[in-house]
DNA sequence: CCTACCGATCGGTAGG
DNA sequence: CCTACCGATCGGTAGG
């Protein structure tokens, strides 16, 4: 794991031959279940219905294997507007449309855009497997789920105060009050409930979702 | 892995030999670190200075380990009173002496006692890692850091609500809005900074709860 | 508590 | 894309 993670070209996954993609959505599934150590190139294989080595065909080691996902993980969270990527300009068009609730739906509905693709899902499963051992991704979901979020929420409540959307006050204890949430979500919902079926998940969450926003708004206001 | 986990004598660490003491110890070190399958019985020896045959004198299986660690962490947290173990009568009693505020900063100690101990801290890390893979362990873990929380609040903010010390209310949804910041502290303090000092955790963390809990009770109120 | 060993499995390569 | 192989490492055992 020499090279720093960058987000690469999405097409890198899907262009490629067949085989490529298949050994990917193999090792996507594995590593999520598994772990990356545990899961074995071997089973790999033997889910793409190929041997081993012809893996070398298409990866030089196991670990390319990952960095592609990674790659293709982080351009997918660009692509569908992960909600700390929205920028300034969105977030005065979705305040000024539809108030304070707009915005925050808004970002509950990019979370649950990627909750919602299987493929995404496993990926942050996997992550989270790997978090724990491996440094840099640590940082990386560092970055992604507790520190560009907290700063993405702060600005927010601090446009929303000075539009006069609610009322002033600490907008960093604010971000961190909202955003607390959905630390919970990830925690309960992708972590926890592997053995529940996918929709049920969606519609759980989504609907706690719903009402944390309601709450949080009037006790804010 | 075929017992259930239960709340084993805590002695049964201490008392035994100095050399079982030893290997456990290395086993939480090692296994919180690299995972229970990644780490391995030779380095486990090494680090306690005997060989790996040797350790099978004390365990009949690297899965005993595991058990005995399980059980310690189970007792351990009955022990020093985690949050949700409250009785009653302790809850009232809190309410009555320092109101509601009394009550959480009282919770929030509580989680602080735990994750103080650098044992107990490698644990819920290993259960961490664990979790995504073995399902008896998230069963576990979900029902320690999701399940028994949510409901030992609800019960808390209703009692609360009961006694007038506090507008009435929706006491399941205050429960999941106050006790999320939980789940996002475990997440950053005890799985996002094994890189940071001990010190510096234990600091950060409950300079984030007294905020919490301060922000908490004046939207309440 | 040790040495010496076991079969199983790992990631990866040679060569076609 | 395959067969056949490599050294390294795994958890665990025999026997003292």
């Amino acid at each position: 794991m020499s090279e720093e993670i960058n987000a690469g070209n999405i097409e890198e996954i899907a262009v490629e031959s067949d085989t490529r993609e298949r050994i990917i959505d193999a090792a996507i599934d594995l590593f999520s279940r598994k772990g990356y150590e545990a899961a074995s190139m071997r089973e790999v294989a033997e889910v793409v219905g190929i041997r081993k080595s012809s893996i070398y065909s298409h990866f030089k080691k196991k670990e390319e294997i990952l960095e592609t996902i990674l790659k293709y993980f982080i351009a997918e969270l660009g692509k569908t507007g992960y909600q700390s990527s929205m920028d300034d300009e969105t977030i005065h068009k979705l305040l000024m449309e539809s108030g304070p609730e707009g915005l925050m739906s808004k970002a509950g509905d990019k979370i649950n855009e990627t909750l919602g693709v299987p493929r995404m899902q496993k990926i942050w499963r996997m992550i989270s497997i790997e978090m724990c051992r491996n440094v840099m991704i640590r940082s990386f979901f560092k970055r992604q789920m507790i520190d560009q979020p907290l700063r993405f929420w702060e600005k927010a409540f601090r446009i929303m105060m000075v539009r006069q959307l609610i009322p002033a006050g600490d907008a960093a204890a604010m971000a961190r009050e909202f955003y607390s949430f959905t630390i919970y979500i990830y925690l309960k919902y992708l972590l926890l409930s592997c053995d529940i079926d996918f929709e049920s998940i969606k519609t759980e969450a989504s609907k706690e979702s719903i009402s944390h926003v309601k709450y949080f708004l009037e006790r804010i206001k």
